[in-house]
DNA sequence: GATGAATGAGAATTCATTCAT
DNA sequence: TATGAATGAATTCTCATTCAT
């Protein structure tokens, strides 16, 4: 009836912004195609016009969130002349767009249903994240701040170990659990990378304001 | 057609075996009650005369892990009279229970599908190790040998850490690979916890053959 | 395979008619999904893009026997004018509709099966049936023309005592009791209420032309 | 396990009383063999030792009812020299059997679910009730103490309007609409046998103690 | 008489996908 | 571009019934 001949590309981003609003609420498994279109409020076949199969949309979802990573490993590695620690200090924030976006976005990715997705996302996010973390590191050790044989592996430690610290302080809303969560991953980098004590008291810095937890990104 | 009546509890394990195999083959999502029954070779009827559900079979399939690792923990913790350190190296090989129990698992836990399940058994193990690895390393700062302020977070950090190490390295078939994961894994936690050099020389010692990646557990 | 896209209205009287067929055939609880797909000679899924389920079929069907006698109580009370005998005239046919509405249908009903729906449809039908007649009854105590001191009660007698009566005459298909089926009703009616003999000589008489049952009533 | 070895009597009556229980809690449709065996606490095959099928116990169980309602019968009509008033006096409990058996029975009935039974029950009692009736009517009649020309129809009516009102007062658990109940039955009844005033003072008299509903009848 | 494991035909419902318009 | 009716295979689960022991 009301035929408002899009235009594509703000078309196919209104059915991924649909579809991640519905798989956050009614988790990734249980959002079908009758539902993403009910939520755009077109009929179900556009959406075959526009992606060639329910996984299609899932890829493009997930390309959304590991573009913004993208850009920020690029952020990070492209200026000249930094050194391995601002480097990682502009990489940081990636920790937030990995464990989810906002508290709110977290809470539901923690419910059970969304795993899938988010085990998903994780795993795509460290493929990127993991060489970009090495070359840091490795570039660390030739500056003398940090010590380790095993770059690959401590970047692989790395990013496991913040998730997991994320993972478990964003489930409660606790402001001390968050200003917690900062001094021990200060703590277990410079540990982890036999840096001098202090080295890090600028990481996560960047991101929310002191005491409070992180919200939205963008 | 042809009756065999077995045994309800060998059928029982036959039924969560047959499923075993199913979720690593095809994923969790993607093993259908009619798959599992077809392995089992009997009447889909029958499936619900033991189980009440799919649920209640993935339930039954998650403790067979679990129960395992409660078993480690307790092997670790029950004993008198036994040093941090001792406990936590009686503790190592539950790393490998989380991560999946061999190597071909884990290739197919690597199968996109099988995500939902693998992240349950991660979460349900976390929350029964992380404690206990709390209390192991509260204990091993009173004996002096370790030095945290936060033995919960280093717990959680601990755990993630080798679980996502595992992972790596399991993925392909290098005895290299496994060897280097073991000297990693132990100058991590070395430094993780601040002990000693060479304190964890034993750890992870009692696991595979050295220079061989791990096969079945039991 | 032919795909003959139908106008959505017609489709879905297409599915209660059916299911109506269906149920006088086979009872209602004997009526599956897949026979009301097969007669209407479609697939499964779409009688779940017109009904969210089989409930929801069966309430279609039964909202299209009481929007007729819906119809027949309008008749008789909304017309302005109209004494309590000439009300209950034209409320008469709604029996018909109570019992079924033909010959047919009525053998049918009688096929064990059917009784849930039936009994489902008499309820309903009294529901609604009982409160119209008891202003009748009332308003023709006013007029002097009926005697009573329980409206409310010898409602629901007149409501039970015809739904007997005419099921147990349809049953068979004999003139001569549908006939004495008009006296009797008559004369039953005029000693319950305490009317005048006569008072009731033309009532039932617009249903069906004399020495004959009812067939279809539109 | 524990082999009772019952009295094949005893162990036949004690399925039935299991699914008349069941059928009042659950439903008919709803009841299903399993519940019925684990209720008397025995193995499903012993059922089809006892019974030949479902259907087989549901017959069982309305035989139970009817043998009560026969027994009524039997105590009204064989007894020698009893007037057609009497004859009805005793067979007035049986709208009581018809109803349900108590209160608490008829409340469970009214549930959508037993429906099919409910009515199955009424329409099988009918079958022998009617007649019986018939038979009392006609005696009256030639007594000079009622009139009608229409006996069978009349008992028809009789019953059907019974069991309307009875179903319609139980409901609620109303001692005043129980005696009004009374009060309208002996009126209608009067009314539709054209009988002096007073003659069914003791209709239904010998049933509960006046000003309180019925309890159990045995 | 009694057990309970095993059967298997169906039941309702879901949903990604297709296609005529 | 857009619609939405139509498809149909797949899925979970139920249950009366059978039969070896």
């Amino acid at each position: 009836m009301t035929r408002a001949n899009k235009n594509p590309t703000e078309r196919k981003a209104e059915f991924i912004t649909a579809a991640e609003e519905l798989f956050l609420e009614k988790g990734f498994e249980n959002t079908s195609v009758d539902d993403i279109v009910a939520r755009v409020g077109v009929a179900k076949g556009l959406f075959y016009y526009y992606f060639s199969s329910k996984e299609a949309l899932m890829a493009a979802l997930a390309d959304r969130y590991l573009d913004e990573i993208d850009a920020l490993i690029h952020k990070a590695m492209d200026e000249e002349g930094l050194t391995a620690l601002q480097m990682l200090n502009k990489l940081s924030p990636s920790q937030v767009v990995i464990s989810g976006r906002s508290r709110e976005v977290m809470k539901l990715f923690h419910h059970e249903r969304n795993q899938a997705f988010h085990l998903m996302m994780e795993e795509r996010a460290q493929k990127i994240l993991v060489p970009a973390l090495e070359r840091i590191v490795s570039k660390g050790c030739e500056e003398g701040i940090f010590h380790t044989e095993y770059p690959h592996e401590t970047s692989v430690a790395m990013v496991a170990m913040f998730t997991a610290l994320k993972r478990s302080v964003m489930v409660e809303d606790d402001p001390q659990r968050w200003n917690r969560f900062l001094a021990v991953s200060r703590e277990l980098l410079e540990r982890l990378l036999d840096a001098r004590p202090g080295t890090f008291s600028e990481f996560l810095m960047n991101l929310p304001p002191k005491g409070e937890c992180p919200k939205k990104l963008n």
